[in-house]
DNA sequence: CGTTCCCTTGACACCGATCAACTCTGGTGG
DNA sequence: CCACCAGAGTTGATCGGTGTCAAGGGAACG
């Protein structure tokens, strides 16, 4: 159900009438984080977000071993990249929301090493890989852009090699929980401190290496020390200083030029 | 002591005279797994290699919080990407090996978010960014295949997630060693089940999130369950079917096209 | 009004960390 | 030539963080 997204005080304040797709709003948020786009630019990202399929929650946007003939960009909800293993655990390495791709490498390597599964309801753009590279070519700083959001992924990945390789559950997911944070503020879907997180404590888990047991035990312990308020999917963070000091949080590796805020 | 790379059966044949500088030989054989080069693209590469470094071992690279003007190209030896914790402790997230980029994303990103340090004495050439730029443009074969690159070490910390965050150490460890082999096969420093690993125990354990004495306590069991073979700093992997097949790896992520060796 | 999904709780087991010592090797210098 | 030293590998004893298993509770949904 339509549960997330509702409107928000940041979407309020637009035009009513015309029922604009804003889910692309995110996408250009995101591509001018580091340099503004020209009209031009802006025209030719939405002209991307032009064709939006919906997929529902738990359903597969695109399966390991796929090749796809579109880039997919979430426009709305949440989904995951994930790799199951032979005894049939899964890993997520790398959650998307709202102005991400899912498959910018699909232009370049054939197949997809992993799949990717909406964890919410979500509107997804579908967009002809070769419109994409037309795109980069015709408009530069666009394509740049393209790029470079793809290189910040790839420093996310590490930095998740980190907090998995490196850190104990507690603050594991104290980190997860402001790199989220701080992501989804880019792109004004968190302010305040608050901001929708539609997981389930498994999903967490499988995120962070851990079982679904522990990330509840973890959760308590966070929201016990105050660090983190949790109901029904909305998320608070009340000192987002004292949560970035326990998680180790540096976010110099999310590249944002425009700083949001600390 | 250059112990490492005493020349290979591979290497023989060609003519010795001309200290040619072989070390780009790996990076072109990595640039042209996906798509073969012309000769002009070849040179082009050849190009790239023409200011070589010498970095001693334990030497940084490049450090976390450099703004890099040239890209760094391993042409011998080994060195690792690696993000230090508030707590000294040390992540490392990629092993770079002979044809690997150190710093592609440098020509967008404009700081590292992690260093780079020789794990051995090593052989690096420094390429201006700009010169990359140039060449990306004129030689669009090469460009594609210079992305192609950052997308696998994409791919591979991908699979870095999973082995860290789901995988328990002896099979941790397993993975890690299939990896390898299948990439420097790839370079053509890997062969009949055969390499060097100038890795200490500490190296392999800041690689998988373990301490080094389980490190040292696994690599025993896989000896003495006959899937590893370990001397001075040369590995030998007699059945390679059976340790892939313990340490659940499928080579699809490291996408060759042009297939080394199941 | 039952079913399903998710969160929660407790008891217990175990993998891997920690701490500390010892060996072995190669290198260095007296 | 031998004493010494530093770095890497090895081993054993013990501790603790997470996993596992199992059961119960609560809210949303049909």
């Amino acid at each position: 159900m339509a549960t997330h997204h509702s409107s928000t005080a940041i979407e309020a304040g637009q035009a009513p009438p015309a029922a604009k797709p804003r889910g692309c709003d995110r996408l250009i948020a995101k591509l001018s984080a580091a340099s503004s786009l020209s009209s031009l630019d802006e025209a030719a990202a939405r002209e991307m977000c032009s064709n939006v399929h919906h997929v529902q929650a738990k359903r597969d946007i695109i399966r390991e071993g796929d090749t796809p003939e579109h880039v997919h960009v979430i426009l709305e909800g949440w989904a995951a990249r994930y790799k199951v293993l032979p005894d049939g655990s899964r890993q997520i390495v790398a959650f998307l929301v709202p102005g991400d791709f899912c498959d910018l490498h699909g232009t370049i390597l054939r197949e997809m090493d992993h799949g990717i599964v909406a964890l919410t309801p979500a509107k997804v753009a579908f967009v002809l890989q070769k419109m994409v590279q037309d795109l980069a070519i015709d408009r530069p700083v666009l394509g740049r852009a393209l790029w470079r959001a793809t290189l910040v992924d790839e420093a996310v990945l590490r930095s998740w090699i980190v907090n998995v390789g490196r850190r104990e559950a507690r603050v594991r997911i104290a980190h997860l929980l402001c790199e989220l944070y701080a992501r989804l503020a880019l792109v004004g879907l968190a302010a305040d401190g608050e901001f929708e997180l539609p997981l389930t404590q498994e999903v967490i888990a499988d995120a962070t290496g851990l079982t679904p047991v522990h990330v509840n035990r973890m959760l308590q312990q966070l929201r016990a020390e105050d660090l983190l308020v949790l109901e029904s999917g909305q998320a608070t963070i009340p000192d987002f200083a004292a949560l970035a000091k326990v998680a180790g949080f540096d976010p110099n590796y999310l590249h944002r030029e425009r700083l949001v805020r600390a």
